[in-house]
DNA sequence: AGATAGCCGTAC
DNA sequence: TACGGCTATCTC
């Protein structure tokens, strides 16, 4: 018998099968979807069974599988299929699809140290005992009152004595799988829902399979839609996938469904080890856990048998892997494995993507909506401070009318969020005199300043530097350091208000395991009355007490060359906004910005998530870009950027013969041009129908597929511009 | 990915 | 002519 195998390297030259023999005694081992080892080349790889076969079709000489990994598949059938459906759709190489479906401790690699862990418990055996210690005795006593015990559990006891009963062959040692997650025993609680809930709950389970959008306000109860619908299914004895922008950021999400469904949950995160990963694993596969809750690759959890797939802030972008390939969006996972399983997608937003909004008005999606929220409150006012003015009164971050409301809230015990959204806006540092930026020599990129550790560092390429005081450029004493960081406003609130307790949450503050965590419980709990942070404080965070909410400065995600800039701020005041006035007490808002008469800013402030997507989607139809058009994204890199860019042009050229109807740009330098002494080139393209462009992109990636100098990446559906 | 065979330049 | 570096090729 002859094995087909895909091999783990992840590069485009070897992604195909190769055929190996089958040794007599390693054939009731193999299966289509278990791992093997096999001689490559001078090599020893991990590859995947995809095929079982009486003879091989070439006549190349086969050699021999050497071992088997698994004892059951890795790869079920469905995910085999799914993984050459996402290979097609992302044109990434078939191996990096199916290593993407799987924890660390399953990918087909060499060198893995991911183990089961195991607890040993201890029994009597059916042997007739004689003469006994007292010590002895004492022990088989025990073994027969418990039955099987843990070792751990026998505490006081010879350890000696127990050396020789097991010696003698008197216990049994038996292993048993141990999973590093506990799920604690909590309450089960349930919810009373509204009659909104309801009747969203009932228009899912009475009319699935379908695909939903789900646009509820923030603090409308979407959660305990999801749960009352997952809940049904349950009850069918049928599982469902729960996928969260990143779960390490939202525990409060994974608290509230352990509350309501115990350990039956597995919740996935980048905050597990390999170790945990692994297990929870295990626990889906094995039925154990039926309810996954995870991040994006969560949406190939090996469950069988799916009754609902939930995708929550259907509009995050974290949905979207754009770095390594392959390129996919776990929504289109989700849409391919419920067509599969015959059950329904419930994306759900308080501000859906403008693609996903689109498809539900065209009846592609079903539209359902929570408009009000649960505690029959109105969303928070909104003020809006125009930085213009204010800032020519005040120094610093803050300006007046958000100081008072800050001091408002601090005389009356109650809480207060900041965001400072700074993504695209860390740090730098540059010469007043001349202008004069430091940039990484491996990158093309600004450095960015860290205090701690007072250097200048690369954030793509991790390089490095000691800060200056003389600007080398001009020789002037006159480096200035840009750009607001968390760390400078919280020695603002210091100042400004001494007396409150100002807790920060950014990347440099929640790197270490529970750390998040542990800061979102401290500030619940009271211990400190003003939460400063990044994007992450903005986030499904359920606060009772907080009532006002300040955004710091708008417009720094209005400022990114991006066309998604406006809808992604849009999303992001919407979001943060509704993190104010969730209980009993009013919120209120403070938006501060430079751009004060902007449409997002505006729409924002008033709540207006559909006159923001009509104004915006005008703007998409002018400007040819999605949902009126799809994206795609070639980049072309490599080292000898003359050569690259040549062959850019060559590209664009067959590009331009073979498609109709597609809009192409470019070859243009990419925005950090190099990295890592790697030059990038990319071409856009904006087309309406895909056929004719699949065809030509596979053409092209075959073509150079076998060429070391220059490396062609696929992007369909890019989320960020580059 | 990693090993190798084949191709050049340059150092004796 | 011998060595080293670079590159194209191959791995069932």
């Amino acid at each position: 018998m002859v094995a087909g195998v895909l091999v783990e390297i992840s590069n485009k030259s070897v992604d195909k099968i190769f055929d190996y023999l089958i040794p007599c005694e390693l054939l009731p081992k193999i299966k289509v979807g278990v791992r093997v080892v096999v001689p490559f080349g001078r090599m020893k790889l991990e590859g995947f069974v995809l095929e079982i076969k009486n003879e091989s079709s070439t006549n190349i000489e086969m050699r021999e599988i050497e071992d088997v990994v698994d004892s059951d598949v890795v790869l079920n059938s469905e995910l085999l299929e799914l993984g050459k459906k996402l290979r097609d759709m992302t044109l990434a190489s078939l191996i990096s699809c199916y290593q993407v479906m799987l924890p660390k401790a399953l990918k087909a690699k060499n060198n893995s140290h991911i183990n089961i862990k195991y607890d040993y418990y201890y029994s009597l055996n059916d042997v007739n005992i004689d003469k006994l210690t007292s010590k002895q005795k004492e022990i088989v006593d025990l073994l027969k009152l418990k039955g099987s015990v843990l070792k751990k559990e026998l505490t006081d006891i010879s350890v000696s004595s127990f050396k020789t009963l097991l010696t003698k062959g008197y216990l049994k040692e038996e292993a048993r799988e141990h999973y590093r997650v506990l799920y604690k025993d909590l309450e089960i609680s349930k919810k009373k829902l509204t009659p909104d809930q309801d009747k969203v709950v009932s228009e899912v389970i009475n009319n699935s399979p379908n695909n939903y959008l789900l646009y509820g306000v923030t603090g409308s109860g979407k959660t305990e839609v999801y749960m009352e619908i997952i809940d049904y299914y349950l009850k069918l004895g049928k599982s469902s996938i729960v996928l969260v922008p990143e779960i390490s950021l939202t525990p409060q999400m994974v608290m509230r469904f352990q509350q309501r469904f115990g350990d039956k949950i597995a919740a996935i995160h980048s905050g597990l080890s390999d170790g945990e990963k692994y297990d929870e694993w295990r626990r889906i596969y094995r039925g154990e856990a039926s309810i996954v809750i995870g991040a994006r690759s969560a949406i190939f959890a090996p469950l069988n048998n799916i009754g609902v797939i939930i995708i929550d802030e259907e509009h995050s972008d974290s949905y979207k892997q754009s770095d390594p390939a392959p390129r996919y969006h776990a929504r289109d996972v989700a849409l391919l494995r419920a067509k599969r399983h015959n059950c329904s997608v419930v994306m759900g937003s308080a501000t859906p993507s403008l693609e996903v909004m689109a498809r539900a008005q065209k009846g592609v999606y079903k539209y359902l909506t929570l408009p009000k929220r649960v505690n029959g409150k109105s969303l928070p006012k909104v003020v809006v401070v125009d930085l213009n003015n204010s800032m020519k009164k005040v120094r610093g971050h803050l300006s007046l009318e958000l100081r008072e409301k800050i001091n408002e809230r601090l005389e009356n015990g109650e809480q207060i969020i900041l965001l400072l959204n700074r993504r695209g806006y860390a740090s730098f540092v540059t010469c007043k005199k001349c202008g004069y930026t430091f940039k990484c020599p491996n990158c093309d990129i600004t450095l960015t300043y860290h205090k701690s550790s007072s250097t200048l560092r690369c954030h793509y390429c991790g390089y490095g530097e000691k800060v200056y005081s003389k600007c080398p450029e001009c020789g002037e004493n006159s480096l200035n350091n840009l750009g607001v960081g968390t760390q400078k406003v919280e020695e603002e609130l210091m100042q400004q208000f001494p007396k409150a307790k100002v807790i920060r949450m950014d990347y440099d503050t929640t790197s270490g395991k529970g750390k998040h965590e542990k800061i979102i419980d401290d500030f619940r709990e009271g211990k400190y009355n003003i939460l400063l942070g990044t994007q992450m404080v903005a986030k499904g965070l359920d606060f009772p007490n907080v009532t006002l909410v300040g955004v710091i400065n708008a417009d720094t995600s209005l400022n990114i060359p991006d066309f998604r800039s406006s809808e992604n701020t849009f999303s992001l005041l919407s979001q943060v906004a509704g993190r104010s006035g969730r209980s009993e007490k009013a919120g209120e808002v403070v938006i501060q910005t430079f751009n004060p008469d902007h449409y997002a800013i505006v729409l924002s402030s008033h709540h207006d998530y559909l006159h923001f997507y009509e104004k915006e989607m005008t703007i998409r139809k002018q400007l040819k870009y999605p949902p009126y058009f799809y994206l795609c994204n070639i980049r072309i890199s490599g080292k000898d950027s003359n050569y690259i860019f040549n062959e850019a042009i060559k590209i664009k050229n067959s590009l331009e013969r073979n498609l109709r109807n597609t809009i192409i740009l470019g070859p243009s330098t990419s925005s950090i041009f190099k990295m890592n002494n790697v030059f990038r080139y990319h071409i856009l393209l904006k087309y309406k129908s895909s056929e004719e462009l699949y065809l030509i992109l596979n053409k092209i990636v075959e073509h150079y597929k076998t060429n070391v100098k220059i490396k062609i990446d696929i992007d369909f559906n890019p989320s960020q511009m580059f």
